[in-house]
DNA sequence: GCCGGTCGTCGAAGCGCTTCGACACTCTCA
DNA sequence: TGAGAGTGTCGAAGCGCTTCGACGACCGGC
């Protein structure tokens, strides 16, 4: 405790030693004996000094601080974003970095600005779409970035993602060896494969790859988030397709909705139809009943993307390409 | 454009002043003849001169960054507080400032540091409960802020939110005004309530007054986020309670799978039962039918929220508690 | 024609930190 | 015993900006 702001000169004077002995037992850049170092950080915590954000940031060219741009757009999911951007947060603070939040509005002049006037030290973007704007900023800055999702060109690029091809194709093999031979695709609203976005078309030519393979029978349909919207589309496709007897549901949002369209139309599941979702842990365990589920990972996708840009900040060298292998758990829906 | 960083030297020297002069231009704080403003102006561009931050902040004593404080816990609706965040955001850009994101799960020690290291000049805080343990520490920062929401004791603190006892006043008022007598209201989950958070209880409390002073019967329930536990509640509502005709929901999860549950119910909307949402707009014109609500002003309240705390760190005094007048919206449910 | 007031600009002193080179020691090993 | 190689610590030079006091130049009033 003390009055006001504690300078490193006064934890300095208190331990009876230079400012450069006190900077170096923060950092340790150098060594400095025992005995030293505990004076000194005693003499912090006497005081309860704090680095000066803007000073250190200044002398050191560093900020300690990653932007974490963020789109908040129509179509996307938010707890799943949210969940990305609290991985984020935590994976951070354990590099003793925070986290500057910048919404994709105002565009690409934001990133350019936090990172022109050095108040971030690298970026981490969200959700990033196959012709996103963004991207080609990205390879003129000099600060260092990681994009969670890919763009259709990710040369020179850092990505990581779950692999949703992978995903896809794992529900399929799953609802094969349970013996289904027509199964449906029911992924995002039509808005965002509309948009490009990258998982969900990745979702879908994962699907449609591994039917061929499988020589099931299959289709994928997009759907949107209203249940009024999902009974039709489910209804639709039960009448289109008598012989259908498994689903894969790639949308957090609709994934209720179709249980109750199923539930409402006749269907029983997993007996009359088995459902495969890929979703967060948590929607697929609180459905009813519990849903066989590829989780979308997002706290190791998120904490994977500060890894690796701490690790180009630090200079080393990492892979282009994160794809996080699909894990499927099974549960009462199949 | 121009090769590596920068600095105000190089644009003092591009336009024939001194470095003085071109930080005079930036802040306006002294008189600038039109004529060295323009060359000086002129230089920036050409250079592509940005400030950099951290020597601003140190030689000002100003980030020009605020932090938010986001939950990010169980029960919360998320969506909604992604909508405050973004317009948090958008809000403090407008003043010149950056958003430093802090979860509540580093705890206070989070808030302290951002603090005393000067990384940020002032907080916004969401999501407070009433018994919240960060509010002590505010009290005694010397950094300004602001909650949204309100806590227990609220003295020498500066809140924002929206009234939520109007806000559910407002629901009853409209169903006696519609000839309802016996009407409900559903809640958030019941760990809402037990945790004691602000504007589950306070949306409550201004029913019941309602419901009094109106002369109805009235009965309040919590209510979960799942369709089986919905369906349950309002099951056991409508046997409870033959005569109930109006019904108020304030859990925007839970309003889709009341109007399904009502539906599989037998009970059609607003013939059978009138219902009245307490939830953002999107979320009440998407349902149907497309529900007569009491809206969230995300936005209004995040704006309302840094003006405030803008208004503080500039010194000028602000009202302790600001409360948003409830607006209701008819739409075809009553 | 001189005095007091703006007005517009400049130079320099920090802001609190990191980091570089220097320097006094203490060990080792020839 | 003395050269060479570490250790541990210090002082000072910035990092890029804001801000204060100073100072000409120019104005109007007497």
């Amino acid at each position: 405790m003390s009055g006001r702001t504690v300078t490193i000169a006064q934890v300095a004077k208190h331990a009876g030693v230079a400012v450069s002995t006190v900077s170096y037992v923060l950092s340790g850049k150098r060594t400095i004996s025992a005995d030293t170092r505990r004076r000194v950080l005693d003499s912090i915590s006497a005081l309860g000094y704090h680095p000066n954000a803007g000073a250190r940031a200044l002398a050191s060219k560093r900020s300690n601080v990653i932007a974490l741009v963020l789109p908040l757009r129509a179509g996307m999911h938010v707890p799943v974003l949210m969940r990305f951007a609290s991985a984020v947060v935590t994976a951070a603070r354990r590099f003793d970095h925070d986290v500057l939040l910048l919404t994709a509005d105002e565009g690409t002049d934001g990133i350019h600005r936090v990172a022109a006037s050095a108040l971030v030290d690298a970026l981490v973007l969200m959700d990033v779409e196959l012709d996103d704007r963004r991207v080609p900023l990205l390879r003129e800055l000099p600060e260092p970035s990681v994009l969670i999702g890919f763009p259709a060109e990710p040369a020179g690029l850092t990505c990581v993602d779950l692999d949703f091809a992978a995903a896809g194709a794992r529900c399929v093999q799953h609802l094969a060896e349970r013996g289904h031979d027509e199964i449906a695709l029911l992924g995002a609203p039509s808005v965002v494969y509309d948009r490009g976005t990258g998982f969900a078309t990745r979702t879908r030519e994962g699907f449609v790859a591994a039917v061929d393979d499988h020589g099931l029978k299959g289709v994928t349909l997009p759907c949107e988030d209203t249940f009024d919207e999902v009974y039709e589309t489910v209804r639709d496709l039960l009448l289109d397709r008598p012989g259908l007897s498994g689903l894969v549901v790639h949308n957090e949002a609709a994934v209720g909705h179709v249980l109750a369209a199923l539930r409402q139309l006749g269907r029983r599941v997993p007996h009359d139809m088995a459902v495969v979702a890929i979703c967060p842990d948590d929607v697929a365990e609180r459905a009813g009943p519990p849903l066989t589920s590829v989780l979308i990972p997002a706290e190791e996708v998120g904490r994977e993307a500060v890894r690796l840009v701490m690790d180009k900040l630090e200079g080393r060298a990492v892979p282009d390409s994160t794809l996080l292998t699909p894990l499927l758990a099974v549960r009462a829906s199949t």
